[in-house]
Parts: structure tokens; C-alpha cells; sequence
DNA sequence: ATGCCTCAGCTCCTGAGA
């Protein structure tokens, strides 16, 4: 089962792009690729599109089934997927959001987690302490939602890197929004639930971004960041087998700033 | 340089993104 998450910043505008993406293959500049097949099941973020908006028909029409959860000029996630999406839950259960920033649905008896995390804007604001309380609510829900369904993969724009490997220029962004160790903190307790970091399973190049900003030409300077992951609960790891970051859609005419990440579960 | 792009909306400026 092929998994991929995709920051698309608007579908309104992206659309197109996520419809050519999904019918191409994905990992076709990937010369390891075992196989020449689409993905199964994609997590976006951003939508920035009311549900009455959604452009449902045109995902129907390429044969995909979908469940979104979206609000009017922000946020906004959706699943799309090969297979029937069973069990589609909305946001967290519990903690109180009117921000759409999270859709879970069971494929093929793996628990899939969509998530757009906060942004944070910067440490001491008022949408960083947002964000910590968020991550909290996650990390607890997570934590219960595993004894459920132990095949879990919770995937998206996390607005966090990892390390100074997901950063393009660690020392001058050291402690800054999307760096800072309150945010690690977080990270890494969601890996210890029991995760692991797909993308770090594998030998990968260096400098490897999933974003890069629209301005000062970040993208051709590969100033960066990874900050959308997918991770893969303990009983999924052993059927891991590959996880490449797509960078060709950020190549594209009126591109997302974000790039797709791609895993592979056999 | 609280900027540089891009997007949505109570749209010709503003807020937010990261």
C-alpha cells in the first residue's frame, strides 16, 4: 500500500496538479522503485475549501473515494484514497477546534491519520501556545487511539523538523518557528508512542526538503525545510519498504511551497 | 527590512503561511 501526505496550499488552485500527480507514477524518478503503480492513499493539507466546495466529482470521476474536512480561507485536510475510507472521524475527539486540521479513516485495516499541525508563528505567541496545547491533545489521543488500532500511520504537514538534517541552515534557524526544542519535545513524543519516522528508515540524500519558501528563489537554492513526515506505527514498521520525497511537483508552474512524501508498505 | 511570494476574501489591501 502506497501512502503519501501533500501540503497543496488551496486545491482550488492545486487541483489540477493533485489530479495529473495522482494518475502519474509518483515514484517514477526513483530508480529503486519496485513497482509502477500510484498511490493508494493521499493525505492533503490546506484544501482552503468549505465542504459544500469540495470538489468531490472530479476526485470521483478519477476513481478515488475521499473524506474531507475543510473551512472557509484556512486549513482544511482530506483523504483520498483507491480504497473504501471506513470509520472517518473529524479533528480530535474532545479538545474544542474550530480549525479543520485533522481526518482519520481506516484502509485496508490500517488506521490513517491526516494531520495539518499548527504553524506556530513564533515562540511566546499566542498561536505557539496554541500549538502546544494542540500537540498535547494529539499526542494523548494518539496514545489511546493505538490500543484500538495498533496499524497506524499518522502523516502530514507537521510544521516541525526533526533535526538539524531537516534544516537548511540549522545554526541561523536554531530555536526559530519549526525549530525550536518545545516543538522537538513533541515530535519526539509522538515517536515514542511507538513510531517511526519513515523517511529516516532509509538512506537519503542530504539537504532533503519537503518545502521551501516562494520567495527569494528558496527552491532553486535549496534553502529548506522537512517538515511534512509520515509515520508508521511499530506493527507497520516490518512492512516498510520505501519513503522518497517527490520533489517534481515543486518544479510545477504555480506550485504548492510543500512537495509530496511518499512511503511504501508491502 | 515584522520584507522578499502566494492565496483567500467583506478583494486593489490585509492576514497568514513557515
Amino acid at each position: 500500500m502506497r501512502l503519501a501526505t501533500w501540503n497543496v496550499n488551496s486545491l482550488g488552485v492545486r487541483l489540477p496538479q493533485v489530479l495529473e500527480w495522482l494518475s502519474s507514477d509518483p515514484l517514477a524518478s526513483d530508480p529503486s522503485t519496485p513497482s509502477h503503480t500510484g498511490v493508494d492513499v493521499l493525505a492533503i493539507q490546506e484544501t482552503k475549501t468549505t465542504d459544500d466546495k469540495f470538489p468531490l466529482n472530479e476526485f470521483i470521476d478519477a476513481g478515488f473515494h475521499v473524506a474531507f474536512h475543510g473551512q472557509k480561507t484556512y486549513n482544511g485536510v482530506a483523504l483520498v484514497s483507491k480504497h473504501p475510507l471506513e470509520n472517518i472521524v473529524k479533528n480530535i475527539p474532545g479538545f474544542e477546534d474550530e480549525m479543520a486540521r485533522v481526518i482519520s479513516a481506516t484502509v485496508n485495516g490500517v488506521r490513517i491519520i491526516g494531520a495539518y499541525f499548527p504553524n506556530g508563528q513564533g515562540p511566546g505567541s499566542d498561536k505557539f501556545e496554541y500549538k502546544m496545547r494542540w500537540l498535547k491533545a494529539l499526542h494523548d489521543w494518539i496514545r489511546s487511539e493505538l490500543i484500538v488500532t495498533p496499524k497506524m500511520v499518522l502523516m502530514g504537514d507537521f510544521n516541525i523538523t526533526f533535526d538539524a538534517r531537516d534544516v537548511w541552515d540549522p545554526v541561523a534557524l536554531e530555536g526559530t518557528i519549526h525549530c525550536t526544542e518545545e516543538e522537538r519535545i513533541h515530535l519526539r513524543g509522538l515517536i515514542d508512542l511507538g513510531f517511526t519516522d519513515a523517511f529516516r528508515e532509509f538512506d537519503q540524500t542530504e539537504k532533503n526538503y519537503s518545502w521551501w519558501d516562494y520567495r527569494e528563489f528558496a527552491f532553486k537554492r535549496n534553502r529548506g525545510l522537512r517538515i511534512d513526515h509520515i509515520l508508521v506505527s511499530d506493527q507497520l514498521r516490518p512492512s516498510l519498504t520505501q519513503c522518497v520525497i517527490d520533489k517534481r511537483p515543486r518544479k510545477n508552474e504555480r506550485p504548492s511551497d510543500h512537495t509530496p512524501v511518499i512511503a511504501n508498505l508491502s
